[in-house]
DNA sequence: TCAATATGGTAAGTATACGTATCATATTTT
DNA sequence: AAAATATGATACGTATACTTACCATATTGA
């Protein structure tokens, strides 16, 4: 044929197909959710959940990505109603975001369907194969 | 703590982080490239090299991706000067697709980085444990 | 053959995603 | 304290990505 790799043998090809995948679970799960969320938008509320009062940019460390791509997540959050925003007290330059109570109730909601689709997106894996495959996406994302 | 899962536990969450750390390498080497192309341009480049005169629902539908994220693609491709669009004479909905002199060029350029860029995607695994990671990925998004 | 259906492409809308620049405010340095 | 630097947020630009709707053209079926 020709002496360039085969673009499915690719990592990054791969790896690209694996995500669509991820996203299309997500999205087609959360059709019948009670509040529809992105899979962003979902790790935006459950980091709030943890870690009440933290600012946009720890926010965006938290879950990596970058601040401008947070900031708009935030805005559709905070336009849902489900996310509160404050100009901090200490520095203010900052926002401080909280869950609102439907904030907290969505998640609450939600959150069990989300733990239950993770499955899904390695089911054409066995329980073995889709731990071995975390142990070793986990080391290949470490910091 | 509590009962929810830890995010950075989730497949889901890991993929994208992975997903993210593949663009991020492919685009940070692209920056010393003669033609700086994205991902997806590059996939599309790969696929009209090996097959000249397919149509856009065909180069979708071969790298995964839907016709309307396809069209911008191309659109982008073709102000590039880099692929040739025609109206396809066997049916006039269809648009055919073709490399030009210099989308042939800059594909061979480009090829070798992208082949090597692969491996620096998965750099924080072994050989083996690279191996071991490809067939676990090949398999969760097989058809 | 003509109606029903399917398919290729585009348009419009929504949501990521990131780089760069800019502004406001903090922190650090001199 | 003034200057230099760093940081939080936003604005703007570019590029994915997908859904739905729509138009044009093909194919199928009655």
């Amino acid at each position: 044929m020709t002496s360039r790799d085969d673009l499915g043998q690719m990592p990054g090809h791969l790896i690209r197909r694996l995500n669509q995948r991820s996203t299309a679970v997500f999205a087609e799960r959360m059709k019948s959710a009670p509040v529809e969320l992105t899979s962003v938008q979902y790790a935006a509320l459950d980091v709030l959940a943890r870690e009440p009062g933290i600012d946009q940019a720890r926010l965006a460390s938290l879950i990596a990505y970058d601040r401008a791509t947070i900031g708009d997540v935030v805005k559709r959050l905070e336009r849902k109603g489900l996310v509160a925003r404050q100009v901090s007290e200490q520095d203010r330059r900052a926002r401080t975001l909280r869950l609102t109570g439907e904030g907290e109730a969505a998640l609450a909601q939600v959150a069990p369907m989300v733990a239950a689709l993770q499955a899904e997106i390695l089911g054409k894996l066995t329980e073995a194969e889709q731990a071995q495959f975390l142990d070793l996406v986990r080391k290949a994302v470490e910091a």
